[in-house]
DNA sequence: CGCCGTGTTGACCAGTTTCAAGATTGGTGG
DNA sequence: CCACCAATCTTGAAACTGGTCAACACGGCG
């Protein structure tokens, strides 16, 4: 099983904790509807896989040999910079892809942002899937199709929003993502100072602005990885002209 | 000869200049070596247009019909805000293509940063060519990959850079994709607003910045959109972590 | 010649960062 | 179970970068 072979190769590499039982549908994220076929298509060729927060799961530069789908937990894709500096692109939240396409995702360092379960498919196999099921295909291309436009979304943001608008904007996105709406709970699994690097901000500044939004009681922050929406149509109002 | 007709409703649509005679390889970028071959296949189905600064190419949202190939002048490929703020994703240089992959271009309004003359290309011939040559296809994926990396740098740049090395950045690699080197006059077809929109700053910061780089010898301006990099050594050391 | 669009420069101001304490949280070992 | 420690988060005050507002320069064109 050369399949096999080539996956604890790379587990080894990125030491990810042994690999776990998990039920198969445990951490999928609900509400997937059309998905469900082609998931369960790649379920069946994937790898359950574990990282401990800040584990690396793939670097920038790696032949992008895997990809992987978020069971629990959250991918950064970042890049570090020369200085020290670094800049998150974007997080994986449970129930989304990464690396579908090598074109795209391997440019970056992908980290778990929090203790992380992933499964991880190798890549020819999803080529493979991708030429013979039409509707993989198209799930491909949605992919791409997504992924350019929230590099698009985080230029605007980083381009020509103020700090409260970008976090306002996180916020929103990141509920929306989780199928979360107004007054439920939403998991926000990265680091303040993950949401800093996202948003081109210091976490002093990120602190502030929910500081801020909680007092206004747009917010309310039941745990340090929690949040609540208390008003979205206000929040959106702040969003700023985004988009 | 449906495709003529095509082609006229589109320039009409955009109001540009009835189209001149070129000599075909007149603002053709020099150096283009490999691409040459699909170029002139290219070249042979595509129709020339002249737009005026300012004019509207194609708008976000519009069927992605053409592609384009930039003779003279600049595109800009810019995303209005519901606020009138306006950020640019990017600039489309003498020699280079737009638009060529519908994923990507007409997410933005492409215009004409300055006076413009473009090659349109029928998409659908562009994707028959891609599936019949190789070498075309391999340009259509390099194309991407080319675009994905621009805007991850615009990332970094407006995530982590300082007005300063946002404007250094933007220099050296308008030179380089100009093939301009050290001390060579090098073209900077788009307004200062334009620049500001594309980096994220105001226009007085642009200008102060510009000047700066004028006071301390690293660049010379011998021309309202034209730049002279005198140092690019140190340009190089200021432009930052970038990347 | 004077106007208009664009670019440049200066003075002042606001939002963000930086620097510096604390406060919470989570994990470890007694 | 609690005490302690390290890491992370929060808050405050001062410094600074870049933005805003305003005046002026420059160049093309009627």
């Amino acid at each position: 099983m050369s399949m096999a072979f080539e996956i604890s190769q790379r587990a080894a590499a990125a030491r990810p904790k042994a690999a776990r039982a998990f039920p198969a549908t445990a951490s999928g994220k609900p509400g997937d509807g059309t998905a469900d076929d082609d998931a369960r298509a790649l379920e069946r060729i994937g790898m359950k896989l574990s990282y401990a927060r800040n584990e690396t799961v793939f670097s920038e530069g790696d032949e992008a040999a895997f990809s992987y789908r978020v069971l629990s937990g959250a991918i950064r894709l970042c890049k570090h910079l020369a200085d020290g500096r670094r800049l998150i692109a974007g997080f994986v939240l449970p129930g989304e892809y990464c690396g579908l396409l090598h074109l795209d995702a391997h440019r970056f360092t992908a980290e778990a942002a929090s203790d992380l379960v992933v499964i991880a498919y190798p890549q020819r196999q999803v080529e493979a899937m991708g030429k013979t099921m039409p509707s993989m295909r198209k799930r491909l291309e949605d992919f791409l199709a997504q992924r350019l436009e929230s590099m698009q979304e985080q230029v605007v943001m980083l381009g020509r929003q103020t700090a409260k608008e970008r976090v306002v904007s996180f916020l929103l996105n990141l509920a929306q993502r989780a199928g979360v709406k107004q007054n439920e709970r939403a998991e926000m699994a990265m680091s303040r100072q993950d949401i800093a690097d996202h948003l081109g901000l210091t976490i002093e500044t990120v602190c502030r602005m929910l500081s801020e939004l909680k007092r206004a009681r747009l917010i309310a922050l039941p745990g340090l990885h929690e949040v609540v929406l208390t008003d979205v149509e206000k929040l959106r109002a702040l969003g700023g002209g985004g988009k």
